[in-house]
RNA sequence: GUGGCCGUAGCUCAUCAGGCAGAGCGCCGGAUUGUGACUCCGGAGGUGGUGGGUUCAAGACCCAUCGGCCACCCCA
């Protein structure tokens, strides 16, 4: 079976320049925003060793037991693509010693799970991720909240979203809570479905969030998390409802939400949307305050999140949030060998002038009726034309596009003179 | 990984009781040989996702495969 063109892979789209706008300027409000509050960025590989996300994800995780794209490369080597940020990260400090001092990073890129695409969940997917380590306390918490409410508001989408958040406890609270909930659900086995049945034994938290109704009126009986956190954990969840409080984020408390990364304890959140169906987390994350240990650094608290770029940007489009447009400052029309070489020297002259304004060239000729219709469908603000009558007297014609003033033939000093005008009004 | 729906021009979609493929938009050219958007005229573009089968005949029916969508599972 010949095929005979090559396709992307399956979930593993391109972004075609039509679609590249919102990406850009979505890139530029996050790092501007992240930035704003003290995060330093860190680029990180895509490929790490299979062990890193073995022991900080989970084993039984489906992340870790059937998602992830892993190959044995050419020394042996046990490789794979990162199903998600946090674990490169964490490597990273330990591995620079980046946490002798608290740290705020933040990253962005490509992550890779292999699982079946549907609306807002790829195989290649795209995050921004800031975490904070070496602070325990939930200020910590509450400025990622906070920045991650900035952001839905600077994107306009603020009034889709709904933060839920939840304390999963310590480590031994929750042993202890586990025990309590797995001897209550054995009791009602059978009234379980299949997929809780099977995680009773392997990992019975998971079960709270099941979305199947029978089970969720099952738990509803159930022991309850928030009972069985230390006085540590109330405190610390206490100070951050607080904090969200005092900043009027409102979040609902939801203490059936555990999250499906093994490395979390204390603070777990998520922003959801019932805007995209039924992949509706927009950005998700949590407390890890013994991961760096965990992973051979010096013990050292951890706290951070993850948002999924193409769902928010799908968010956008349901919310239909205006962008704002780029288009070319000046469409360049010429014509005659003379008048296309004083359009040359002068266009770059322009383009050092005006600095990021875009100003285009017409390529490949055209008679002028074709150059301005070029110049129409680039969207262009002006064209700029050069001609034979312009060349003979040392001259540039400006004509409007975009309104009905008259064009004008003038110097080309002139001419910047016109065209900063306009861009004082974009 | 499981299940359901879908796949015709660059885009949005028609056609059909199985009889050699169409529209709108877009694109290119012309009316307007130095002036875009409106109008008019003309044109290019499809091995009907791919491969196989049934039939005298298949884009239409059957199977497989690839891809998309939706849900489950899972998660950003």
């Amino acid at each position: 079976m010949p095929e005979k063109v090559l396709q992307a892979v399956r979930g593993m789209p391109d972004v075609v320049p039509a679609q590249v706008g919102p990406w850009q300027w979505f890139e530029r409000l996050v790092r501007d925003t992240i930035q704003g509050y003290g995060y330093q960025e860190i680029r990180l590989p895509i490929i790490e060793p299979t062990q890193l996300f073995a022991r900080s994800i989970g084993e039984v995780t489906d992340i870790v037991e059937k998602e992830m794209y892993t190959f044995i490369d050419r020394n042996e080597d046990s490789l794979t693509l990162r199903p998600e940020g946090t674990a490169g990260c964490v490597r990273a400090v330990i591995q620079h010693n980046l946490a002798i001092t608290p740290q705020r990073l933040w990253y962005s890129g490509p992550m890779f799970r292999h699982e079946r695409p549907q609306k807002g969940r790829l195989r290649q997917f795209q995050q921004v991720g800031a975490e904070v380590f070496g602070i325990a306390t939930p200020d910590a918490e509450i400025e990622l909240i906070a920045l991650t409410a900035r952001l839905w508001h600077l994107l306009g989408v603020s009034g889709s979203v709904k933060l839920e958040l939840n304390s999963i406890g310590s480590v031994t609270a929750r042993a202890q809570y586990k025990l309590a909930l797995v001897a209550y659900l054995s009791e009602r086995l059978d009234e379980l479905d299949p997929d809780s049945q099977r995680r009773l034994t392997t990992n019975p938290l998971r079960i709270l969030d099941s979305k199947n109704p029978d089970t969720q009126r099952v738990l509803d009986g159930a022991p309850v998390l928030s009972d069985y956190l230390d006085e540590a954990s109330s405190t610390a969840f206490r100070q951050l409802t607080e904090g969200l409080d005092a900043l009027s984020i409102p979040y609902v408390l939801n203490n059936r939400l555990v999250r499906g990364l093994d490395y979390y304890n204390d603070t777990v959140f998520e922003w959801t949307t019932t805007e995209l169906g039924a992949q509706g987390t927009l950005c998700a994350g949590g407390r890890y305050d013994s991961l760096v240990g965990q992973l051979g650094g010096k013990p050292t608290p951890g706290v951070g999140f993850a948002m999924g770029v193409e769902r928010i940007l799908l968010l956008l489009e349901a919310c239909q949030t205006p962008l704002p447009k780029i288009e070319p400052l000046v469409f360049a029309v010429a014509a005659g060998k003379p008048a296309e070489l004083a359009c040359l020297i002068d266009i770059e002259r322009l383009r050092s002038h005006f600095g990021s304004a875009q100003i285009v060239a017409n390529l490949g000729g055209g008679s002028f009726r074709t150059q301005l219709k070029r110049a129409d469908k680039s969207g262009a603000h002006v064209a700029l034309i050069w001609g034979e009558t312009e060349a003979a007297q040392g001259a540039v014609t400006v004509k409007y596009l975009r309104t009905e003033q008259e064009q004008q033939t003038v110097t080309y000093d002139q001419a910047v003179e016109l065209l900063e005008r306009i861009v004082i009004n974009l």
